[in-house]
DNA sequence: ATCCAGGCCCGAT
DNA sequence: ATCGGGCATGGA
């Protein structure tokens, strides 16, 4: 077993993780060490002082952690071109050095962000460590905690509304139905879609609106010009760019602001905003 | 106890 | 096109 140091000015993990793009992590020993897992993968990071030790063999980190942590896109890069649109970002480009757009797995994106809405983070993570553990496979033990694949679709295919109900979804019981069966019943790979005609197809499924599908393109497709406008985005896109302006600016259109403001960059762009917002925004 | 979440649907304008 | 009520659940 390879023992892979990353440095840590390249990735900050705990930062990632804690950015509310993802729920399939466990984090341990105060935050310093960490298991990533993404469709039936996992793999132990440990913080030292000199990088991230990665506990996986070379082969593996290149072919499933590299591309899943993005760490082949040159970010000093990204972040001089955002900072050329807007030099108000390189106060919380700098504080967020190191955080990464993850590139999930589609299927587990689309799943954990239909059970995100108005729900909280901790919430949010017990349902879909609950589906992992019914409906997944063990994969792996760490220090007691039971490591489990996430299901994938043909796995929930027997799953109605009402066992959805049954395992508290709440109101979006019928949303997780529809969302499985999309998968199920799509033969095309979806990867191969336009931006236009993928956000078309996963807006099709019942319960995912704009943001769900910006959120699944973006974490899960790797669309990086998706700007999802969520209600924290909302308030600071307002606030930095229609200072004069109230509330009458729909989502469409500051989606469409953000998307034409930063261009091929957006959806690193709306991380660090969400993140100059919560400096500089309070409320 | 009430209120309300990092949405979305649907029916009414 | 846009507005607002309703939706489940659980934590503040």
């Amino acid at each position: 077993m390879y023992k892979l140091i990353i440095d840590k000015n390249k990735l900050d993990i705990r930062k990632t993780l804690n950015s509310g793009q993802v729920f399939r992590y466990h984090m341990l020993n105060d935050e310093q060490i960490f298991i990533l897992m993404t469709g039936n993968h996992f793999v132990i990071v440990k913080s030292l002082d000199q990088g991230y030790l990665f506990e996986c063999s070379e082969e593996v980190f290149k072919s499933i952690w590299s591309p899943y942590l993005d760490l082949n896109r040159d970010y000093d890069k990204v972040n001089r071109r955002i900072i050329r649109k807007d030099k108000r970002l390189k106060e919380a480009i700098k504080l967020h050095q190191g955080i990464r757009i993850l590139k999930q797995d589609p299927f587990e994106m689309l799943i954990t962000f239909i059970v995100s809405q108005s729900k909280a983070i901790p919430q949010i993570k017990k349902l879909v460590d609950g589906l992992s553990e019914e409906f997944g496979e063990q994969i792996g033990t760490y220090d007691h905690v039971k490591i489990y694949s996430f299901p994938r679709p043909k796995d929930l295919a027997h799953l109605k509304e009402a066992d959805f109900r049954e395992m508290k979804f709440g109101y979006r019981a019928s949303y997780l139905e529809a969302g499985v069966d999309m998968f199920l019943n799509t033969s095309e790979d979806l990867s191969e879609l336009s931006d236009e005609a993928l956000k078309t197809k996963l807006i099709s499924v019942k319960g995912v609106g704009d943001k769900v599908a910006s959120c699944v393109m973006l974490f899960g497709y790797g669309r990086h010009k998706s700007f999802p406008i969520d209600v924290w985005m909302r308030r600071i896109v307002m606030a930095l760019y229609y200072p004069e302006e109230s509330i009458k600016i729909s989502d469409k259109k500051l989606e469409k602001f953000g998307k034409e403001m930063y261009g091929q960059d957006a959806g690193i762009a709306q991380q660090y905003l969400f993140e100059y917002g919560r400096i500089k925004i309070k409320n």
